[in-house]
DNA sequence: CACAGCCTTATGACTAGGCATAATTGTCGG
DNA sequence: CCGACAATTATGCCTAGTCATAAGGCTGTG
């Protein structure tokens, strides 16, 4: 029966950090996983092949799967094997919405239109996308999302061409810049600022609205690591959308969901 | 890359899985934290006793409280033992905003002032607010809070007698619905709505603002356990408000914080 | 009497191995 | 040839028990 050899080592080697064995494990898994090495779907080494790899006991191994998988970030299953969960970017932190499942699940048939595409360096007079470019070129978007015939958000976003290269080559004529990062870049943090403003005359005539409607406005940023993935405004008239949010402590069904309305706006009581 | 790709994942949220014995003393344990039957900083069992209380090995109670700790709910010493953290009511789960923080936070002066109270029977014909009620009466609160002189969110807000009886005695002239159930009454859940709305006459007259403005709307519902405690709708003139929340998988960070804009509302670029 | 350092021991972290479960594969009958 | 049912076995879940750690007391010295 071996000894317990691996306390020591872990002793000599990381002194300087009180950091648990098994939250270091989790640390790096958390890592291959948001760093995309392990994209979602990906079926990861079994408590075996990790309790071999770390050279810990297969429980170690286990109570750190088990934590991921109350997170949310992967998805066991018996005799299955262990996988990255798709819907980390979503059901695991936040929903983000996809606006595309949003508009079906109500029922209105979606469509989407591209209103502008370009690369172009980041502007030196603001200081917000020059950090977040990193010195590399951004691509904009702009765009429209349909619920039926009525434009329920125009969009416009900044992706970062210094964490996304890849990007440069899609030309999001079909699928928003929404759907896919979501399919091609798993995120690791974001930010969301929602407030409320009246239709510019820009925004009223793309939304179709009039000028001086309330709107809904929600600028996302999200980073894979440490590094700024997208930023992204969004703007939606007041009478067909609201975000809801569902908290509780088990942490495991954080939800953000979007809603398009069909009434109109409820009146306040 | 070579992706092995698992298919049924995609299907949405595990359907009712039988739940494993971990995740039932998890549930336990968090329900007795989170009801108050432990305080903050109350010692809980050590893993001695809770393996002999739930008829489980060691390792069984040591992955649960290591999940807790994780997620912030308690906090664990070696040789002290394991306490109930202290701020699981914020920084854990999700910062409800304290409106007299975020204007003290912001440097401006905050005050409060309560519009009406009334202790009334729920109506009949509103059902969601008779569930709400659960056939008790119901405790109405109108209220408007400043930051300087302008006012900056006019609240209505009901209390369920059911869940909170002592809410009867209080006055809340002095201190607000939300601050005082912060203090009184520990939440295991949450709902938001998110949406925007021009001002009604009313809201108008109350706000100091146009006719017509864009006003930030929140509604939100908290519930003890499975008990609902209170009912809140909070309108926000749109230039002096924004909510704003930071979400990261490592599930410790998770926090929402309201600031009070000084500036004009960003216009779109 | 006060303080520092050692010692005891309660406590959490980990190792080792067996059990239960469900996806896969094989088999039989229609 | 195809579908339903059973056997197989890879995989995750749990129990039992050991070891390292640090909080708090004890002792001895200034």
């Amino acid at each position: 029966m071996a000894r317990q050899v691996n306390q020591s080592i872990s002793k000599g080697l990381a002194a300087a950090r009180p950091l648990e064995l098994y939250q270091r494990i989790k640390r790096d898994l958390e890592g291959r996983i948001l760093s995309g090495e392990w994209p979602p779907g990906y079926r990861i080494p079994n408590e075996l092949e990790l309790m071999a790899q770390y050279r810990c006991a297969r429980m170690t191994v286990n109570k750190v799967l088990s934590g991921l998988a109350a997170a949310g970030l992967i998805e066991r299953r018996r005799r299955a094997g262990t996988f990255v969960s798709r819907q980390h970017s979503d059901s695991a932190v936040l929903r983000i919405p996809n606006l595309h499942d949003e508009v079906i699940g109500r029922g209105a048939s979606y469509s989407y239109k591209l209103i502008s595409r370009a690369v172009r360096s980041p502007r030196l007079d603001d200081p917000g996308e020059a950090e977040f470019a990193q010195g590399q070129d951004l691509l904009e978007l702009g765009s429209l999302h349909f619920a039926g015939e009525r434009p329920f958000t125009y969009e416009r976003r900044l992706i970062s061409l210094a964490t996304v290269p890849e990007a440069a080559e899609v030309d999001f004529g079909d699928v928003s810049g929404g759907t896919w990062l979501m399919d091609h870049v798993p995120w690791s943090e974001a930010t969301h600022r929602i407030g409320a403003l009246n239709a510019t005359p820009q925004i009223a005539r793309l939304l179709k609205i009039a000028v001086g409607e309330a709107v809904l406005a929600v600028e996302r940023q999200t980073w894979r690591l440490r590094e700024a993935v997208t930023q992204v405004w969004q703007y939606f008239p007041a009478d067909l959308y609201h975000l809801s949010a569902r908290f509780t402590p088990s942490q495991t069904s954080i939800v953000e969901e979007a809603e398009v309305r069909h009434a109109a706006a409820p009146a306040p009581k």
